[in-house]
DNA sequence: CTGAAAGCGCTTACAG
DNA sequence: CTGAAAGCGCTTACAG
């Protein structure tokens, strides 16, 4: 570091190539100018047109957004907000929606939040300066959500559009992660594979996302005639460790005659493959192990882990598509279908 | 989609709370007003400002960026441009950013390229519009740089910043990643280990993060007195497949009596891993198997994967520290240490 | 179809 | 310390 200039020097803006050159330059008025760089506006003729363009373009002009956006009142960016961008979960979401907002357009910002609600509503509050055309809510939150609807309203007030990718538990338009469908489809594979009893590793804390995918096991087993143990280890966590634990508590208990694990999450997934091992059985084929979400790289595991494929990138999409629509009165829902991949951590049984 | 009202409306944006209301409701003049709610200006009596502050949270007053910004000539925004968020290197690099720039007071914002020089030139064009303070360029890439150059040159000239994370091939401020020395000291730490000889697995492509790696592997070879074989498989892709491919060539070529192979990538090197089991040796006690990266979640494969750490969220975030220093003369550049990761893939050799 | 003018919401000299 | 005014770079009615 060999300078001492402060950090807060903005530079020479001025310089940039301006509308009012390129109008100069042309030969017309600013208005014309405007109007002959707008893709939608008719009343051009088109020699004016051409020429104004090619007056841009050797000028190699481009438009100031934050003056567009001062007259417009909003920006062209659709801001996401996420915990952990290294979280596989996270980055196939905001994959999904930068791929679609590039070909609308449109920007994607990337605020980091630890989904605390008193922590999303300060994020909200900075975000709101920005006056991003719409957010995008992921994840489970931690916290009652009064205050955060509170300031969403409020952005919404001002015209901005709240946008949910995730579960269904908030009076947004809702990019639905199909949780509770692919859980349910999880249990009849695993019966269709020969499984007859499972037990569940889950998180301590009790969130939506969790509960979505509890109440899909549940549903499916019962339609599949599945028998299921909860495994409520308290204050395990989503975590790699998390799922090792309760897994090896569950073993120690000399588990009931239980044929598979099935786990909230990959990661959790991958701490039961540990603690089967710990116990000196074989993954797959002492003891069956899923995962879900799909997001571990199959191949990087020995077994290739079973899991629930929730095609999150076409759900960060469908966000940004919800984003740029009008809003409407009705609240308007968004689902794909998940599906199962099956691999060696699961095998045919008997 | 129930909604056919057009997407392109932008909602009735203006109702937000405006300075002029908070001056008004004040009692003061907008200049006043402004003064009061800048946190560095020193002429503002101090009732004054706290009333004016008091107001503005009444309010819930958001400061406008876009007009702000209008008014500074740029965005407090820092523009990122990755190929892939979800590959865990530029999620890493992302993080780090992201983290440092909120400390900071800056937005994050990611553009996807697939850093061909031609895709950078379009996707920056299009970020001058956005008058972002810095651009953040990451990633080896193809093509030659000349035009990438000029279109960065205009950015510059406009007042913009111009930061690498990444290799050290660019004439901007950088943050390098640290790839020669981490490969000079994988190289190291092998020998320690026991190993003499290692066949390199390389992408076909010649981009400079490979050149750095095979130069600092060289280099570490000639001074600890390690073999080195470069395993140059035509059109060999940087790829778990690629990795894959490449192994099994050399094996199938009986291999010169190597004692470890070692990859540009971890995702090559998990391919290595595959390829060394498919030949019925057992990686780690037949074969070492080292990655670069340390990108892999190390407990995620059996045996774990001996690597080398980048301190690539450092580095994201050295390059926000970079992307916010006033421009300089001299080209500065930061570099973070390096280190190895040794795990069950290299155990120690006779 | 086009130009001159007003306005978007700020910030920043400029006189008090 | 403070207010009125000019200006940032656009867009958009409003008269031609």
């Amino acid at each position: 570091m060999t300078s001492g200039i402060s950090s807060d020097q903005a530079g020479a803006r001025r310089a940039a190539v301006t509308l009012r050159d390129v109008a100069r330059e042309a030969g017309v008025g600013l208005g014309t100018a405007s109007r002959a760089l707008a893709p939608g506006s008719q009343y051009v003729a088109d020699d004016v047109r051409s020429r104004v363009l090619a007056v841009a373009e050797r000028l190699s002009y481009r438009p100031n957004a934050s003056a567009r956006a001062t007259t417009t009142g909003s920006t062209p960016t659709i801001a996401v907000l996420v915990s952990d961008i290294r979280d596989p979960y996270y980055a196939q979401l905001v994959h999904g929606a930068i791929g679609k907002a590039r070909g609308d357009g449109q920007m994607v910002t990337i605020t980091g939040t630890d989904h605390a609600v008193d922590d999303e509503v300060r994020v909200i509050r900075m975000l709101r300066s920005q006056r991003p055309r719409a957010l995008v809510l992921t994840g489970p939150r931690t916290g009652s959500p009064a205050s955060l609807l509170r300031e969403l309203e409020r952005y919404e007030r001002d015209g901005g559009r709240v946008v949910v990718a995730g579960d269904d538990d908030l009076p947004f338009d809702t990019a639905v992660v199909p949780r509770q469908e692919g859980a349910r489809l999880l249990v009849t594979t695993l019966r269709e594979l020969g499984y007859r009893s499972i037990a569940l590793i889950r998180p301590a804390a009790d969130t939506a996302d969790v509960r979505a995918w509890e109440a899909g096991i549940v549903q499916g087993a019962r339609a599949a005639g599945v028998r299921v143990d909860v495994v409520r280890t308290p204050g395990v966590e989503r975590s790699r460790d998390g799922g090792r634990a309760a897994t090896a508590e569950l073993l120690d208990d000399g588990r009931p005659d239980v044929d598979a694990v099935v786990a909230a999450t990959d990661t959790m997934a991958l701490g039961a493959l540990s603690a089967v091992r710990d116990a000196g059985l074989e993954p797959g084929r002492d003891l069956g192990v899923a995962g879900f979400d799909d997001v571990v790289d199959a191949d990087d595991v020995v077994p290739g882990l079973t899991s629930v494929d929730l095609s999150l990138e076409a759900i960060g999409g469908a966000a940004v598509d919800l984003a740029l629509l009008a809003p409407a009165a009705e609240r308007r829902r968004i689902e794909f279908d998940a599906r199962v991949a099956v691999r060696g951590s699961t095998p045919p049984r008997g």
